[in-house]
DNA sequence: GCGAATAATGTAAGCGCTTACATGCGATTC
DNA sequence: GAATCGCATGTAAGCGCTTACATTATTCGC
């Protein structure tokens, strides 16, 4: 239908241009080849009969599509929604467009999207985290498409990637508590399974216990899938024990914000009685009251570099090693000293 | 590169198989008219190559994609974030992908993506407000791309559409504002130019006070791009004008968000010394202290209509008329009445 | 100002798929 | 049993574009 005789087409352009098919390609793909009064009169043309190239034909011809995919586990993250933002716009300015999927944090829903994307001509795709199934890997590397890891950086990833270190960042964080004197932690977590970055998060602040010879059992750690309801829940719940913890670490800003509201709740006062933090720096964490000590993460950078990263993968470049960006810890209002008992 | 040697077509699965290209094809889309024999032998062969079809070659034959394009302000809105999030979800289990691009609130850039999208086949697409240049919609319908619109709901708008008043929403809650006494208003908008949504709310507060003949100076009101900071920033320059509001109404919670800090960093106290409302009732409504009075607006609920709504139409239903959708008042601590001289 | 070198343009062969139409074959009908 | 029909399959013509290669126009050196 939509190509009926009222679309334009390349043909169209030429004739009307008075100029063959392959000039006129040519004027939209390497104009320099042309020279400028030719190009002239038929941009003039393209311009007059609005023509706009058919991107499945030049798909086929050209074996290029300038789209990249990108498969995250929701954009109601804040932290995606923000990078991926960035991400678009790096794209956009190189001239590629995005295609996004999310994967609700399902392995076997990502797996699909991964291959639905690769179907539809994707040039690369950006993944988030590093923790997937190794065939995939080799998947991708079989059909030719780059893949970009983001979100994620650890020694162990053998595939091009941008990140930062969730694991040691946490124990950065993980210190500054125990140097506040908290012996007992709980720890508000993501969930793990099939998400490296929770994991790591956890790891991290095992590390940070492990370097002070503290037992295992200093901490009390849940697990609860995103979202500030799941916070409150189970930030209830971990003060609800016998034994209380001083602090309570959260695997996210949401995550922490909901702890916030839930520690308000029960009728604490955040950093008197409990001290909650953070991970990632998103908006929120400034908004709340106490505002939330956090982990700062670089989020745009790392879409705008991600974008770079991966059109230089895709345009045939090596792929260089993982690169780490910095985060630096917010100290801010909701960690305090322990508290006297 | 990608269709070297290595990528199978479906010329190598019907070698393979033992019959003709047509008979793949066919099975691949009408299994229904292959007898199931050879059905399951070409299928086999499928498998064994690991065959995907090319989805440029694909397009150019049978002129549909598949794609829905999604053309949106931009991703760091948690309101859009959410809304398309669960569009892409719906969009996802009923086959269709989803193609997203931002415009930073541009209309030059979103007149750009809306042609790009198109030209990469997009089979619908996704807008957000009502308010473009004619012409667009009618190269839209020349196209024969139908386009839905979402987050807006007007008399005035002649296209399929989706979303709640937003004026009639802000005179509700402008009604409620003065119901507290509140005879001086600041009002934080979005930048209105190119945003229709901006521009109704604005609109919906005027109407409150025309409603009561109330004089239009009794509102004092700036402009201000999304964001955070920006919300902080204006309330400051509100407050700091000799005649001082005694609310201020803000476009959006995350202007709003920002005037409550923008307020507690002057030693405002909210609701007691000045209220605060907001617009979307995201997550940071709820977590703000105090919380915010906003207006709730159901995200999750338009984004999965939207999907169906656009699906309908691009599989030739008629358009529908616009589809309004409930709004209700969330009353929360940032409105008091009006503080006693 | 002539030939060689170079730049601009044209010609035409696909890219991988869908589908209208042609073909062939067994079943049905009288 | 011949003519007819219906179904499964094959043939081949594009879809609109890019690009290698061929052809023609222009520039330059001497």
């Amino acid at each position: 239908m939509r190509t009926s005789r009222t679309t334009p087409t390349l043909d169209d352009v030429a004739k009307k241009a008075g100029v063959s098919t392959a000039t006129v390609s040519r004027c939209l793909n390497t104009p320099d080849r042309v020279v400028k009064s030719t190009r002239t009169r038929v941009l003039k043309a393209v311009e007059t009969l609005g023509y706009t190239p058919n991107f499945g034909a030049r798909v086929m011809a050209a074996k290029r599509t300038f789209t990249i995919g990108a498969i995250i586990p929701t954009m109601e993250n804040a932290i995606f929604a923000r990078g991926l933002q960035a991400f678009q716009e790096e794209l956009h300015r190189r001239g590629y467009t995005l295609l996004v999927s999310s994967t609700a944090y399902d392995p076997q829903i990502e797996e699909e999207q991964i291959r639905a994307l690769v179907a539809r001509g994707a040039d690369g795709l950006l993944l988030i985290g590093y923790d997937r199934d190794p065939s995939l890997y080799r998947y991708l590397e079989r059909q030719g498409v780059p893949a970009l890891i983001a979100w994620a950086y650890a020694p162990q990833i053998a595939q091009s990637a941008i990140g930062f270190d969730n694991r040691g960042s946490m124990t950065l964080l993980a210190e500054e508590v125990l140097k506040q004197g908290h012996r007992r932690i709980g720890v508000i977590s993501g969930v793990i399974k099939g998400n490296d970055r929770a994991a790591d998060r956890l790891a991290g602040i095992e590390d940070a216990l492990a370097a002070q010879g503290l037992p295992r059992d200093t901490l009390a750690v849940l697990e609860t899938p995103y979202g500030f309801e799941n916070g409150e829940t189970a930030m209830r719940t971990l003060m609800e024990a016998d034994i209380r913890p001083t602090v309570v670490m959260c695997g996210n800003d949401v995550l922490a914000a909901g702890a916030l509201r839930g520690a308000k709740e029960l009728g604490l006062r955040v950093p008197q009685d409990v001290s909650v933090t953070g991970f990632d720096d998103i908006e929120i964490a400034r908004v709340v009251t106490p505002s939330l000590t956090t982990v700062h993460v670089p989020h745009r950078e790392m879409g705008t570099k991600a974008a770079t990263a991966l059109i230089a993968l895709v345009e045939g470049a090596a792929p260089d090693s993982p690169t780490q960006l910095q985060i630096s810890l917010q100290l801010r209002e909701s960690l305090g000293p322990v508290p006297k008992p």
